[in-house]
DNA sequence: ATGGTCGGAAGCCGA
């Protein structure tokens, strides 16, 4: 048995933010960072420092100034194959097998827009797909004892504590009931267990993001849970703590989302 | 009640 600590961040341009993330690997201490919205083409990507600090594992999908995702690790991964989501040549997927073969998969999945109407509004249908795609995908895998995490920016907060006005959010997109509800479906396809809230009771106000817009993002504290930690079935009573590095958001010239992270033993 | 801020292929578009 061993303690596996993974962490997910959206950081909104890894080259911009590279010290920031620097200083996180250091204080954290992850033994893999799932990154999305790094933003940058594979060619660019800023191994160096990930390198350095000993993070020599490294499976990277990304594209020119949008979406793109990628995994480092401290402890040798197996890359396998990133999915091609919506036909749409976006690099909202990446995977590996960690050792003790866990699959570790990563996910942007689509902001999908201002307006929660598929009918008039195009990213809003794509997002909607891209959660189908996830949850048709999911039906396809063997259930059983193998043992997967998923993380991510999911774009959804899907209980009413995950928003800081239930009721004042239920139009905005991220947390309309047909984005929950695709959600739940593709969480249901294969019994992923939602590890935050095994230890935040679901009545308990949980953020992991908070908008630039706000002058003062702690204290208005208009937060959302968009990025969420996953575990499959055989991973159910793996996970030995949960925590959102809030203090992060906070630090100068910070990400939007702050970064989240579970250890599981394995 | 509205607009507020970021990052990058910038002077707009997506978040």
């Amino acid at each position: 048995m061993t303690t596996l600590t993974i962490a997910s961040w959206n950081i909104n341009s890894v080259r911009l933010r590279i010290d920031t993330v620097e200083r996180f690997l250091q204080e954290y201490q992850p033994d893999a960072l799932c990154l999305q919205e790094t933003k940058v083409v594979n060619d660019q990507f800023p191994d160096k420092m990930f390198r350095r600090l000993g993070y020599e594992h490294l499976a990277i999908n990304g594209q020119k100034a949008y979406h793109g995702v990628a995994i480092v690790s401290r402890l040798p991964v197996q890359a396998i194959e990133a999915r091609e989501f919506c036909n749409k040549g976006d690099a909202r997927h990446v995977a590996v097998i960690l050792p003790g073969d866990i699959e570790l998969h990563n996910f942007y999945v689509p902001a999908g827009g201002d307006e929660p109407d598929p009918e008039i509004n195009e990213k809003f249908a794509h997002k909607l797909e891209f959660m189908r795609e996830m949850a048709e995908w999911f039906e396809d895998w063997p259930q059983g004892s193998a043992r997967k995490v998923l993380v991510g920016d999911l774009n959804v907060a899907p209980l009413e504590h995950d928003v800081w006005s239930h009721k004042q959010m239920l139009k905005v997109v991220s947390h309309t009931p047909i984005e929950v509800e695709h959600l739940n479906r593709a969480q249901a396809a294969h019994g992923w267990i939602d590890v935050a809230r095994q230890f935040i009771p679901p009545a308990e106000k949980h953020y992991t993001w908070w908008s630039y817009r706000a002058a003062d993002w702690q204290a208005s504290n208009r937060g959302r849970r968009l990025d969420h930690i996953w575990v499959s079935p055989g991973l159910e009573n793996a996970p030995t703590a949960f925590k959102v590095a809030e203090q992060v958001r906070g630090w100068p010239q910070p990400s939007d989302h702050a970064p989240i992270l579970a250890s599981l033993q394995v």
